[in-house]
DNA sequence: CTTTAATTCTGATCTACCTCAACAAAAAAG
DNA sequence: CTTTTTTGTTGAGGTAGATCAGAATTAAAG
C-alpha cells in the first residue's frame, strides 16, 4: 500500500468523477485536505472486515472484490469497479467496516476521511442526495444476494453469479481471468467441488464454454431460466 | 386501510419525533403538504413487494414485520417499531417495493410522498445526515442476515432469532404473543418443524421457557454461545 | 529442467435438514 | 356445546449438497 500525497495535476483529474460534479469552492477544498491517493497491488486489501473505519475508499482504475469472512470461509457479495465507493455503510453507522474487500487487479483509489463525507452530506444535500441513490443500490444487492441464500439452490445461485460475472459493466475487466474457482464458488455459496460439477455439466449442455479460467455464456437465455426457476 | 387527513393538533404531535426536529419553517409545511396519516388494522400490509412505492411509511405507533417472499416461503428480515421508516430503501433506487411488511398490532403510520423526502434531503443537510445513518443501521442488519444464512447452522440461527426477538426495545410489544411458530421459523430460515423440535430442546435444557406463544430466555448466556459458534 | 505447491477435477460417502404423514391441541366458526 | 380449521408436535424417510480422498493438471519455486 503506497501512500501518495497528490498533486493538483492528479486532483483535477480525479474530481472529474461525476459523483464529486456537485460540489463547489470551499466544498473542493475539503476534500482536497482530507483526501489522499492510495495505490493497491493485486491481491492486496482495502479493507479488512472488522478494522476500525475512519475514512471511505473511492476507486479510480481496478477491479475490487468485496466479501464477508467466518473462519476459512468466504461470500463474495460484489465486484466494485471505478467510480464507487468502498465503504459507505459503515462509515455512517459501527466504526468498524463489516466486511473485506480485496484488489482484484492493480488499483488505484482516493482515501476520503470520514469526517469530510459526513461535512459535505450536511453541508451539501445534492451530494446527499447521491449518495443514499448508492445506498439503496448496496440495498437492493443485499435484498438480491438474501434471495439467493434463502430460496435458491445450487444450480440457480451459480446462473446467478454466472449472469452477474458476465455482465456488460465487467467486460472490459475480463474479470473471469482473474477469479479461481473457489472465488466463484464463494460468490455462489457452495462448495468449490460442487461448482467445478455444476460448470462441466453446463459445459456439456453447450450453455457455457470453458477455457482455462475464461468462461463464456453461450445461451444466455438458459442460463436466465435456470437462474429464476432456482 | 384507512386514511385521515388529519388536522394541525395530530400533526404537532406527529412531528415530534426525533426524525422531523431538524426541520425548519417551509420544510415543516412541504411534510404537511404531502403527507396523510394512514391506520393499518392487524394483519394488513403495510407495502406488498413488487408493487410500486411513491412514498415511504413512518411508524407511529405499533409494531411491523419486514419479511421476504418467495411462491409459499417467507423469509423474516426485521421488526419495524414507532419511530422508524418502513420503504426507504426502496424510494430512491428501484420504483417497487423490494419486501412485504405486515402490522402484526393496529399500526398507526404516517404516509410520506417520496418527492417530499427528496426534496428535504436536497435542502436539509442535516436530515439527509440523519436518513443516511438509518440507511447504515439496515444495511449492518442485511449483511447480518447474509452471515445467518451463509455461515450459521439451524441451532445458532434460532438462538439468534430469539435473541434477537427478546430485546428489550420489542419488550414492550410483547412480540412472542404476536408471532407463531411458522413466523418464527420465518425468521430463523429453516421448517418449522425443525423449529418446535428445537424449541422443545432448549426448553429441556432449561435455556427457555414455553408456555403457550410465550417465550421467556432463561439463559441467556448460553443462548448467545449457540447463537456465536452457529 | 526438476521439484514443490496450488488449483482443478471426479467419484464415494456422509449429514443436516427438509419433507411427508399422522396426530394432538387449541382456536374459530357454526 | 359441536364441528371445522388452524396451529403445534413428533417420528420416519429422503435429499441436496458438503466433506473427504485421491488423481490430474497447472503454476510457482528452486
Amino acid at each position: 500500500m503506497k501512500t501518495i500525497q497528490e498533486n493538483d495535476h492528479d486532483f483535477i483529474c480525479d474530481i472529474d468523477a461525476p459523483c464529486f460534479q456537485m460540489l463547489v469552492g470551499d466544498e473542493l477544498d475539503l476534500v482536497r485536505e482530507s483526501k489522499t491517493q492510495v495505490f493497491f497491488r493485486k491481491g492486496e486489501n482495502l479493507t479488512k472486515q472488522g478494522t476500525f473505519a475512519s475514512y471511505i475508499l473511492f476507486v479510480i482504475q481496478g477491479v475490487v472484490k468485496q466479501h464477508l469472512e467466518e473462519g476459512d470461509r468466504n461470500y463474495n457479495l460484489r465486484l466494485i469497479k471505478p467510480g464507487e465507493f468502498v465503504g459507505l455503510s459503515t462509515v455512517f453507522g459501527n466504526s468498524t467496516y463489516n466486511y473485506s474487500t480485496i484488489a482484484l487487479t492493480d488499483t488505484q483509489t482516493m482515501l476520503i476521511e470520514k469526517s469530510a463525507i459526513e461535512q459535505l452530506t450536511r453541508n451539501n444535500g445534492q451530494f446527499a442526495f447521491n449518495l443514499i441513490q448508492r445506498y439503496c443500490e448496496q440495498s437492493s444487492m443485499l435484498y438480491g444476494s438474501i434471495r439467493n441464500l434463502m430460496y435458491k439452490q445450487m444450480n440457480g445461485r451459480l446462473a446467478e453469479v454466472l449472469l452477474y460475472l458476465s455482465r456488460d459493466e465487467f467486460a472490459p475487466f475480463d474479470v473471469f481471468t482473474l477469479l479461481n474457482r473457489k472465488d466463484i464458488s464463494d460468490f455462489a455459496g457452495i462448495s468449490t467441488e460442487s461448482t467445478v460439477k455444476l460448470l462441466k455439466a453446463l459445459e456439456k449442455d453447450h450453455i457455457i464454454r470453458l477455457n482455462d479460467k475464461n468462461i463464456s455464456i453461450l445461451n444466455r437465455p438458459i442460463l436466465q431460466e435456470i437462474a429464476e426457476k432456482g
